[in-house]
DNA sequence: TATAATGGTTAAGTAACTAAACTATTTAAT
DNA sequence: ATTAAATAGTTTAGTTACTTAACCATTATA
């Protein structure tokens, strides 16, 4: 039991490490292509496709959307207003509780979304063709801990 | 071999889910926190903090910088004009390529930066205070097949 | 039924980014 | 050797994305 605990105390900073030197440019370059693609060949930015994207996967509130992106609320409001402006997205209705202003994806807003994905997956695709059965079972595994442990419990 | 083949064939698509609904939300979190110390304690933002963590990791030129973050170089230029108005970096000369200006950091920058770090781990280190030894080996070799995808091989 | 809390927007200002044009230096080509 | 091309970095001007503060509308609480 002590010695458990005392593999876990020097393995935390071992993984902090790992996940500070990787993170940030594995992100950026995932981000990279998204810009690449979204900007140059669609006209939208990095920021209104993940908007889109979370959008697509339920958050459709803008206070949900500026929690995930830990950013302020007027400023998800204004991207909101850009994507309205654009037709990609559209303001609905909640009957229920009428301060809510629940988002929806378009017809084109959701075939933009499919486009910029599918060639976004193709790219991670072919980065990841190398990769063995169990390489990919850690990555999969890695990021199930990654959210229960950042992302779920949601305190500061 | 052909089964071996096909079922990478599916666990791919998966870890490319996985990735995608796990690193953008992480990330923010830590970028939060990160915020939260650097921004309301010290007067630096979140981007001013990792130039001054990628310089301490060797990445001391404005083009290696701007390669990691995936953005212009005129954009590092700038943000590095601040850290040493600010006193925290400072541009050096290489005499061996007389174009290249490596940047150092200051010992304020260098205490700044321990700074906001040891605080960030603090965090972290709480928050993953409950994972179990193979959670975090599982997290740690993540991160390197990560890196080894994405970041190392530099192509588009 | 007033007060507080929540969801969202607007307005004004700031920070961070880009593109384009530039200087200085080094490398490659003939 | 000399020119041309490539590399490293900066400057300028303009754009985008963000923040804070004040605000309205609605719902929850005391």
């Amino acid at each position: 039991m002590l010695i458990t605990e005392n593999t876990t105390e020097q393995l935390i900073p071992v993984a902090i490490e790992a996940f500070w030197s990787t993170v940030p440019p594995v992100w950026n370059r995932v981000k990279g292509n998204v810009r690449a693609i979204a900007v140059e060949h669609y006209d939208i930015s990095v920021e209104q496709f993940h908007i889109l994207r979370h959008i697509r996967r339920g958050l459709t509130s803008v206070s949900e959307l500026a929690d995930v992106k830990q950013i302020s609320r007027s400023a998800i409001s204004q991207a909101v207003d850009i994507l309205v402006a654009r037709g990609l997205i559209c303001r609905r209705q909640n009957v229920l509780d009428r301060r809510n202003i629940p988002l929806e994806l378009t017809e084109s807003g959701n075939a933009l979304l499919d486009t910029i994905w599918e060639k976004n997956r193709a790219w991670m695709k072919s980065r990841m063709a190398s990769l063995t059965e169990p390489d990919l079972h850690t990555i999969t595994a890695a990021m199930e801990i990654l959210t229960r442990t950042f992302v779920e419990p949601a305190k500061s």
